[in-house]
Formats: C-alpha cells, structure tokens, sequence
DNA sequence: ATGAAAGCGCTAACAT
DNA sequence: ATGTTAGCGCTTTCAT
C-alpha cells in the first residue's frame, strides 16, 4: 500500500466516482509501476462476475465444425471479448455422456457470466433449461420461444433471392440440396426454396429435395443421388456441399452451368476459385459473432432487457455457377 | 449444513482420507440430493487453481484457422478436457494491438492453470516470456528450446516419405508448394522435401519451390505461379492447398497425374472426393490436441517434470492424384 | 475422525 | 473524500 487504504485502490481500479483526482492520479502510477493487477477469483467471489462467456456448440454440431462456418464466427466472438475484455470459454460435447455431463455445469452457471448457443436444433432440450435455471444466453440462430434472445442471418431470404434467381434466368426443375433436417438453418433455407417455388407456381417436387449434411462430402453424394432425377438447376444450402456437388458433376462430365446450374450458400473463400466459380449467398458470419456477444454484454448489463431478436441479411453474389443472364443470351 | 461441519464436507467433496466411511456417505447422499457444488471462484481464490485451460491462438496464424486443422485440434483439446473436468478458454488475437493487450494478461497467468500455445512462429516471442514468467505450457508444434514441452507430428519425416515416394515413381522435376514461410510446420515440410532430394541426389531448382498460406485459394495461385516452370510432380504442404493446385491444373487443362502429379498433406475429407482422389500424407491432429492436454496436466501435476517432447508419426495414404504404380504400368 | 478458526484478495456498506 | 470492517465460499492448519 503506497499512502492510502485498500478501499480507495479498489475505488481507483474500478473508476468509481469520489476519488480526489490527485490521489487518484498517484494511485494508478503505483498500480502501473508495479505491474498489480487484481485477482480475478477474489473479485468474482464478491462480484459473481467471472468476465467469461461461454460458447456452446452441441453434439449434433460437430459436422459443421469442420466447415469454415465456425472459425468465422468464433473469430467475430473472439474479437467482440477482446474489445469487451471478456474472456471465450468453449463448451463442447462429442458425445451423449459428454453432453449430460456438461450440462448441469452449464446450467449451474458458475464459470461464465452468461452465454452464447449456436446451432440450435429443432426440439432443442437445452434451451428451456437455461430458461429454467435462468442463466443469461442468447442464441445463435433463430428460435421460437418469445423469451429467448438470438441472433440468426436471414436464412429464408436468403434462400428465397437464390431460387427467385434461378428462376428468372429461366431454369424449370429446380433441386435443392438442403442441410441436416434438424438444424433450423436448413430448416429456414429448405423453407426459402420451398416459398420461391410456391409464389412463382412451380411445382415442388419431393424428388428434387435431397439432404446433405453441410459437408463438401456429402454435397458430393447429395448430387449424386439428385442426378438421375434431372435437374436444371440447384440451390445448394451450403458452399462446402456445392464444390462438393460441382465435383460430382465434373465426374460425371455434365457442364456447369451449361447443363445444370448451381448456388450456394455462404460466400467462402474457396467459391472463387471454383470451376466455375460459385454464384452463392453471402452471410455476414463474423458479424452475427460479434454481435451475439455484444447482445449478451447488453443483457448481462441490464437485467430488465427485453429478449433481442436480430436477424441480419444475406447478399446474393453472382459468379458463374448459376448460368448468369450474360451467359445465356449466347444461346 | 446437515449433521458435520464444513471442514467435514470439505474433506468428503476432495476425496481426502480420514473421513469415517458412514460420515462420507451420509454427506455424499445429501450433496447429492442437494445438488450441491463448490462455488469454483472462491475454491480457486485458496488453491490457486482455476481448472480452466487456455489454448493461444497467435496473430499470424489466423488464416490456419480458415483450413480444418484448428477445428480438428480443438476437438481433441476440448475432448481431452472434458474428460479431465477442465474447461477450456480460447486466447485468439487479431491485430497487433490485440495481441499486446492479450499478451500481459496470458503471462500473468491468473485465468487458466496452464496453457496450450498453437502454431509457433519462427522467432517466436510469446515462449521467451511464458518460460520467464514461470507460465506451465506446452507447444503445438516442435520448439528449439529445450526448456519447452511440445508436442508435434513428423513433419520433416512426412514430407520426406511424400516426396520419395514421388521420386520412386520416376518423377524428374519435382516442385513443392510449401506453407508460410514464418511457420514452423511449413519450414519443417520444405525441410524433409530438401532432405528427400538431396538423399537421392537431385538437383535443387529454386523455380520449384512456391509458397502459400495453407488456403485453398493461396494453392490455387501457387500452382498457377509453378506452371510455366514444368514441374511433373509437386508435393503441396496442406490438403487445402493441394485442392486449389488441383483446380488450377484443372483450369489450364493439365491432367493429373498423368502430366503432373500431387501428393498433399493432412488427409482431410475432401481429399477423397478431389478428382482425382488425393494422395495425402495423414497426421493425427485429433490426437495432438488431446495429448497436449494430457501432457499439459501431467506438467501441472508435477512441477519437477522435465519438459516433454513428442513426436508423432505421420502415415502416407496412397489414392490416385501421384499416379500410383499400377496407373503408370499402364503406359 | 471431526470441529473451530483463520485467511485467500477483493468489494461494499458504513462510519468518519 | 477516505478509512474501517465485514464477508463472499471455500480449504487448511491446528485443536480436540
């Protein structure tokens, strides 16, 4: 202690107001120079702060792990904590014990201060628990219930732009090669697809819909099982899955977009350089990240806080893929 | 409180000896019926643990993120540590200033117990502090310094056994794409492609040697850059990167493996699926992560341990993309 | 084998 | 505007 009591240091450290200036001033100097800095477990124990954020990604999740989808988000969540000084700590389950283990200490909701869901499944268990047991959350990724905070990309209009797209440029059997059936992501898109075909009084046809599971191997498959079928043209829900899907039509010689056209759904960096390049929905990923932690801090701040739901828009990119208007006029 | 005190209870929860079997069940059962859980804030405010892992992600390494190598290491990392009741909290930086903003509050070392550090660049500056702060950690990926725990995959081996099975198909002019040059894997990689030439008395040709970033795009630009040199085979440093090789060729018509041939390094899904199939050489990255937890607790478990240096070997996986044995009987 | 009491490093209510 | 004091929930000597 350099001159004055530790009530006055913890007022210093923790800006609060009624500090003389001047002392204020020779405190901080000290506090740099001598490179103190608190401890983070005595303050939460008075404060039930932790300054962490929890993520977590469940089970059923784990594909999606593998596609560029989560490093940009968890890139935007990173930043967003840095800027916040929060640190991210990462919940995942790799299996069913995993998962029973872990929830109950989630839902105690002592490591973190409040946290963020992703992927969200239909008929998700974990969400009314949290509500239950109070714990603040927002999802990512849109959900139901009117007391749940989220924040999702619009992935119905997104969907929808694609398939309207296809359609003015004047394809007939339009496929789609949708995401896992229980991922509400998939869900919306198939949904988006499902709207186009309806308003513009296009047929749907249930052997033009086949799933994939947002892996570009499985888009691969996906497309192999959609071939015999005849499509003009596909909206793939995922970009991982249209390179994949592309390269099975490069196996089975049938040109892109000459003979079937394709979008996807994304904008990953490797659309570009796709033969031909990708014609897809652009989602703003890395900003749905931040975003959901700044929700958060927002609610943890001010307890009385409405839900949030924020839905941000997509973009749709056109490239080669889809057979643009420029393209087809040659014919 | 029901019957014993709180030393008692204490005792019973730490599974410490000296507690009447009769008093520990009896204590046991009501925790359990209570759902009772010690408050980790004030438990690590005694013992000076906080039972929370972190894993440093540095600046430089951010476009690794984008490939599946991270989201794989973090599976095994987080497997690992649920496994051992830890938790795992992610130290990613972005810009510079992040970093020194990061950095302070990594070597005060008062959010995790101890922590993984990924991707070590050359010239690393984060190992020197961690070492002089008395930080317990452990690398990803191999370190000079004998003071440091690591943990790494062959690569030098890896790519030596990529590259001389090249040469034992009869290739002549053999290029490499490697990785960053700041990246100690990428160095590691050139460094077994070097060796394999030079042990069987190749030239070195400096045209032959291009790097990228890992990325799927940056191989794509890689292998356009390599072309006017002729290269008939080229071993690429990651799987992404090869992929983009393989669409570049693609692109200028060239056919593989039949005018160059490709071996890659990872063995990542789509490896399969490429046209053609890639031959690939397989590293472990699931295992890496979950034995650096493993390693990294052991090390906090026994401050006297001498740091711990492994290595783990890689595995060539043959498909079709080298233009194997039998495809060029064919000729 | 168990309990009493001190203390980890901080914040906050209260007193001055 | 600043200091005094109690207490957050646990573990750990030290008694008993």
């Amino acid at each position: 202690m350099a001159g004055v009591s530790r009530s006055t240091v913890s007022r210093v450290i923790n800006n609060q107001p009624g500090v003389k200036p001047e002392v204020q001033q020779r405190v901080s100097k000290i506090v740099a120079e001598t490179g103190y800095y608190p401890n983070p477990a005595a303050r939460s124990l008075v404060n039930h702060q932790t300054g962490i954020i929890g993520l977590v990604v469940p089970l059923q999740v784990q594909s999606l792990f593998v596609d560029p989808y989560f490093p940009r988000l968890i890139q935007g969540i990173t930043q967003a904590c840095n800027n916040h000084d929060y640190t991210l700590s990462l919940f995942l389950f790799h299996s069913d014990e995993e998962e029973s283990k872990l929830y109950p200490k989630i839902l105690r909701n002592q490591l973190f201060d409040g946290i963020i869901i992703t992927a969200t499944q239909v008929n998700d268990i974990l969400v009314p628990q949290l509500l239950a047991n109070k714990v603040p959350f927002i999802s990512v990724g849109r959900h139901e219930n009117s007391q749940v905070s989220f924040i999702d990309v619009d992935n119905v209009a997104g969907a929808y732009t694609a398939v309207i797209h296809l359609i003015r440029l004047g394809y007939q059997r339009i496929a789609t090669i949708a995401g896992p059936a229980k991922n509400l992501s998939a869900v919306d898109r198939l949904q988006g697809y499902l709207n186009a075909l309806r308003d513009r009084g296009y047929p749907i046809d249930n052997e033009l819909i086949v799933n994939g599971d947002f892996t570009e191997v499985s888009g691969y498959e996906a497309m192999q099982r959609l071939l015999p079928h005849k499509p003009e043209a596909v909206f793939v829900a995922s970009d991982a899955m249209a390179v994949g899907a592309l390269r099975a039509l490069q196996n089975g010689n049938i040109a892109v977009p000459n003979q079937i056209a394709l979008i996807g759904f994304d904008d990953f960096p490797p659309a570009t350089i796709a033969i031909p390049p990708l014609t897809t929905i652009r989602q703003p990923i890395k900003q749905v990240g931040i975003m959901a932690v700044e929700v958060l801090l927002d609610i943890l701040n001010d307890e009385t806080k409405q839900p949030q739901r924020i839905i941000l828009p997509t973009e749709l990119v056109i490239r080669d893929s889809c057979g643009s208007t420029i393209e087809r006029r040659r014919y």
